[in-house]
DNA sequence: CGATCGGTTCAGGCTGAGTTAAGCTGGACC
DNA sequence: GGTCCAGCTTAACTCAGCCTGAACCGATCG
């Protein structure tokens, strides 16, 4: 579970970064218009939180070129309180959603989610998995209807699974996806989270398929 | 089922080449035109992927070279983004389909195996034969309805023989078309794949021809 | 400062895919 | 029938990928 933050005023990225790392996620920060075009591109993410005034290149027109990359990533947009056109400009490119500054962190969390969730095909803000119950408002799990704790890690992990239970998941996209900057190749960390995980919510829930990666199974025979 | 791979950028290659070899296929690299045109001409291969841009010898010679020598293996060429001129001269040289770079690796997996299916004369994704489908948009295989787990060789040789149903496949072709570079002869590795697929999907439905090689029968009297 | 917690690394063990080898089967031919 | 040979089957072995317990490390907090 991996957002791309795409603005140009540093402590305000980083008081958001601190927000959403403290809801669990892996966050990314591109400070200019370049690196978030580039970044987006490149990379792997669950959705993308972008500033439309950016210096240099407008976050509208990174939008445009995501979206004419064929990436389909949910987006956020942030735009000015008065700054009209921008939004209509931001939706026209392919926004998903958008928040008015100042933002309220907590708000731009839950919509954040939400996004997400939709964007994996759930209409409904929980998705069930045999025993485990994921609500995708809160981010919390729950395995027979009791909430258990997990890590940062194991957390995304577990959400990346659960939001395309029954598929396989590649084990290359789960540890892009675990891990800020660029993954750490040669480290067998995935799979003592994957060890962990088995533990907290039964071993019978995540079946490794060998050479790929793993598969939450929801239907056990 | 085996695809020559012609790329002179070897990162690229690779990554390409994980991807196939993901998904079962064997895989031969070329990193440059005389290598790829001698191997296109001298090994025998489902399908063949073709950068356009090398250096020294143009992918479209290459493409030439082979029609000419009466080769008529699908090829999917790779074009920079605005190659415009160049995929009409890839087309021209007997291109069957192609892809702008950046590419997105399961784009190239799809179209592979359509063209694979196409060029064995089937005009639908899905390949039945008897209890046994074969669904090339996916590669999996279903006995019953039911997916069967098979291993990589086990996918390779079973591929092979659905995409010519009825007719026998030689022993030496499935060897080449299983194993990546040139086959080893002196082995009797291919009897126990075959013996294997026979346990999995019907001792009847894999036919043996003495002397030549098997032959998959969909007509169970 | 020590305790706790999250995360990483390491080592040893297990599993499964693939290969090899040995013995068996059954048709072809004399 | 006897012999030969191609192919079948099974078991043992190898190697890479994966699992997991335990040690280690660094950050945080009382």
């Amino acid at each position: 579970m991996k957002v791309l933050l795409v603005e140009d005023d540093r402590p305000f990225a980083q008081e958001i970064a601190a927000a959403l790392r403290h809801e669990n996620f892996a966050v990314d920060i591109a400070v200019n218009g370049e690196d978030g075009q580039h970044l987006g591109e490149t990379e792997n993410y669950d959705a993308a939180v972008l500033d439309l005034g950016l210096p240099k290149i407008n976050g509208a027109a990174v939008l445009r070129a995501w979206r004419k990359n064929g990436r389909h990533l949910p987006v956020l947009i942030l735009t000015a309180r008065d700054g009209w056109t921008d939004k209509v400009d931001g939706f026209k490119a392919g926004a998903d959603d958008y928040l008015t500054k100042p933002v309220r962190v907590e708000e731009l969390v839950m919509r954040l989610r939400a996004l997400v969730r939709r964007s994996a095909g759930y209409a409904e803000p929980r998705i069930t998995c045999g025993p485990l119950a994921f609500d995708a408002q809160t981010g919390v799990f729950e395995l027979n209807g009791l909430p258990i704790r997990l890590t940062a890690l194991e957390w995304r992990v577990l959400a990346c699974l659960t939001l395309r239970k029954d598929v396989v998941v590649e084990r290359s996209e789960l540890n892009e996806k675990a891990y800020e900057g660029d993954a750490d190749v040669d480290s067998n960390s995935l799979e003592v989270i994957i060890a962990r995980l088995r533990r907290k919510i039964g071993h019978e829930m995540i079946e490794t398929v060998r050479g790929r990666g793993y598969r939450l199974t929801c239907v056990n025979p």
